[in-house]
DNA sequence: CTGTTAGCGCGTTCAT
DNA sequence: ATGAACGCGCTAACAG
């Protein structure tokens, strides 16, 4: 189904009565400002009249670059990965480009296709965000493609330049804050599908034996077959039954926890939920701390103390290295193994405080 | 910076012997079997080891179309509207297009540039997520360009071909919902800044006066300033400080409703929030129920009582009418001015029950 | 300051 | 069943 051609700068070069050439430059360079002010009016007045627009595939046809970037977003509707799109979106703006966001195919067949239709030539260069299905399938093909691109939260574990917030010490924060205020029994809960979940309990389990404390098994709960469906848009067994049942057993043990560390908001605020539901007043009798610092955490009562991504200078940093890449140079190569760690910050909200029975 | 020439047709031409033109027809077209079994191994195997990949501008270039949509959300991190991108993305795909996301720019200057980057050419057809900043300079700029887009959850009221659901339906079964469980003072809560809201409350209107009840001024509150500010992340005011401060407004009343009817979810839980907060139970001293059935509606505790949007369907029929729209023919004509209603449903969840003091 | 010219990679007649 | 040749709209030398 071929459109009616619109117009192109042949057409407004006629009727301007100058070459396509003197079009092309004033209308899609801002070169030096090498036009006399008559024949400059002649093309805009002539280009305005006939409605032009460029057409962005010739373009990219001759320079092949688009100035477009892409973001991969696991899931449209994260509630934290979509908070990191629009940082990148605003970011890359600022500094002239557009962003264009999609979500990854569900399978490695699929994907092959997705990647030959949008990453090959649509985009100059692409961020990953968080994990996706078929990373490995993904970044290979980038590699092959010599696409630049770059993983931003999506852990540190990958074989790709990439920026992310130290878990680390945004782990040990929460431990830390949760122990001066007088907790020794906390636990942890996260999902065992998400290798940055893996690395945020290893660095509890690293924390608090550094400070004489144990984290018994039981108090760690690596949930089991929790993450994103691709287009489930219910999301009710994740966000809410799984780790609504994960809490409810941690809370009957025997000596239940005094305090949990939640490896995202998301687990955080299910955790909320059981307590209220079990009458377990938070945080008087439960602590809870999330990671994230997610859109939901202040939604509800008592609001959620979390550690915070801060998202514009994740964004910065992202957008750094990729533009380094893009503009090539000797500065790229360096790039191509970046791995840049934002510090976290502990937002302290409404649900931590002093453990009630003084335990030890 | 122009990147290396990737591989060609007619490169792959040459390593397999045969003229671009076989090659054209074999790769990228779906054509007639009207290839030999020995020449179409030969091409396969020259494609495969130099690693081809079609060039979707020259392609488009000639053909006028690129098999992408695009979809404007007007906040990347709304908890509804990425929802229903996620599900226009799943239906498109299955339809043989890829969606790719963005959001509108802040003003209208901004927007012209944005519009003349992206879609005057880059996407086939586009979908307008909900009410967005420079809405009629978009459409408007839209149609002169004879692009074919549809609004879609964006109210009524648009001169555009728009899929929505039934507004008046929703309020209505909200209200009879409450009615119906004993209540009389059902106030209700919205954005004055959208004029989809101001729909809902003119329908809370109508059909209260129906069943001969009375909305009275002060049980009717529509937040001034309550909107999406682009790449505003925090949302705070938004979703929080603005209609909790309404809600308390309500509750401080001398007498206070025993019900709420939200515009959208995001309020509703603010107002749980609010009530958490005052010490009144809900639902036994207060009934709320929302409108969307968004992300955070199941994720608190008591469970929201709303009405929901049905995505999948809504997704669907936007895509009949785009697809209508993009394969011209007599259809074209009708689906410009198409107006589809979706029919919601009421989702019974834990915001409400009968007033405990008997009203009336 | 402005014009001429030569492709970018592909789809598409029109031949064969 | 296959090939030759043209042009989509634009940019980038290179002239003038």
């Amino acid at each position: 189904m071929a459109k009616p051609a619109p117009v192109s700068i042949t057409e407004i070069a006629r009727t301007a009565g100058v070459s396509i050439t003197t079009v092309s430059r004033l209308l899609n360079h801002d070169d030096g400002l090498k036009i006399s002010d008559e024949t400059r009016a002649r093309i805009l007045q002539a280009a305005d009249d006939l409605g032009y627009q460029a057409n962005p595939f010739a373009a990219a046809l001759r320079t092949r670059r688009t100035g477009l970037l892409g973001a991969l977003n696991p899931n449209l509707a994260g509630t934290f990965h979509s908070l990191l799109s629009m940082a990148l979106l605003r970011e890359s703006r600022r500094r002239g480009y557009d962003l264009l966001v999609s979500a990854p195919e569900a399978d490695s067949v699929q994907m092959v296709g997705q990647m030959k239709r949008l990453q090959s030539m649509l985009f100059d260069g692409l961020f990953l965000l968080g994990e996706m299905l078929e990373y490995q399938t993904t970044i290979r093909r980038l590699d092959l493609l010599e696409k630049p691109y770059v993983s931003v939260c999506a852990g540190t574990h990958v074989p790709a330049p990439l920026v992310n917030i130290d878990d680390e010490a945004a782990i040990s924060m929460a431990v830390d804050y949760l122990v001066g205020l007088g907790h020794r029994h906390i636990a942890y809960l996260g999902s065992a599908e998400w290798q940055q979940e893996q690395a945020r309990l290893f660095y509890y389990q690293q924390h608090m034996r550094s400070l004489g404390l144990v984290a018994p098994p039981e108090y760690v709960v690596m949930m089991r077959g929790v993450t994103y469906t691709p287009f489930d848009v219910s999301f009710q067994e994740m966000w809410t039954t799984a780790p609504m049942n994960a809490a409810r057993a941690l809370l009957s043990l025997p000596q239940p926890p005094t305090a949990i560390v939640c490896a995202n908001d998301g687990f955080a605020i299910a955790v909320l939920k059981c307590a209220l539901q079990m009458g377990i007043r938070v945080p008087e009798e439960l602590s809870i701390i999330g990671h994230n610092d997610e859109l939901p955490s202040t939604l509800f009562y008592p609001e959620l103390t979390t550690t915070r991504q801060p998202l514009d200078e994740i964004a910065v940093a992202a957008l750094d290295v990729l533009v380094a890449m893009l503009d090539g140079g000797e500065a790229a190569a360096d790039k191509r193994s970046a791995q840049l760690l934002i510090a976290p910050q502990l937002v302290v909200r409404g649900t931590c405080m002093p453990p009630t029975q003084s335990d030890r």
